[in-house]
DNA sequence: CAACATATATTGCCGATCAATCTATCCGCA
DNA sequence: TGCGGATAGATTGATCGGCAATATATGTTG
């Protein structure tokens, strides 16, 4: 899984969101690294939506706009912990090469 | 960078490598969940090669078998660390999120 | 009233990986 | 002796996900 996608269902775990919310969210959890585009956006959603990773809650119209909530599903949760471990793993193995490497500087 | 891509900069930290001997330490350093195909593994090399993050420094026949050696260059190691703690960041922002949400099951 | 933020959506392109296949040598085992 | 498996490198075509660009529409701010 890649990063936008994987930063999307984190932007998910604390409670439903829309589109834009996810946008904003993402930006925030990568620390500004990752501001998601529409065609990103939008394509991920059906994409997850279509593994059963999130689902599409409601429609609301706020303010004359309208907001296209989605939610994280059980599966969903259970793969961004998969991902999450994966992730770290991956950190991990490169931190002890890194460290490995580095005394012999000194 | 893709996991594959990382990978390979991180086998490459502990020394030269042949493109075989990295599948294989890919695989270690990554707990057997990455096996490297030919194809992902050259096209990985050629464009690093491209980028100046590895470097092409030998040939040896070992055998009757051709091995074909790279080396991770200054530049290389600086994109790998500063990848490595673009991992750590994600991991740990998801690891909070999903911190914040298992104690509600209490 | 213009620019900007909010909000969703579509289209075409491209980069990286995957799947499959190929060639070739060496080693162990039956 | 021959067969499979491990070693070693290479290519081709397909697919998938993200990026860039663009479009529509409303609300807010200067």
């Amino acid at each position: 899984m890649r990063e936008p996608t994987f930063l999307v269902l984190t932007a998910l775990t604390d409670g439903p969101k829309h589109g834009y919310g996810i946008i904003r969210d993402v930006a925030e959890l990568s620390d500004g690294r990752v501001k998601l585009l529409p065609g990103t956006l939008y394509a991920a959603l059906d994409r997850l939506v279509a593994q059963g990773l999130v689902e599409h809650v409601r429609d609301d119209v706020i303010d004359g706009r309208m907001r296209r909530y989605y939610s994280l599903t059980g599966n969903g949760l259970r793969v961004l912990q998969a991902e999450t471990a994966r992730l770290r793993q991956l950190a991990g193995a490169a931190e002890a090469r890194l460290r490995a490497l580095k005394p012999r500087l000194t």
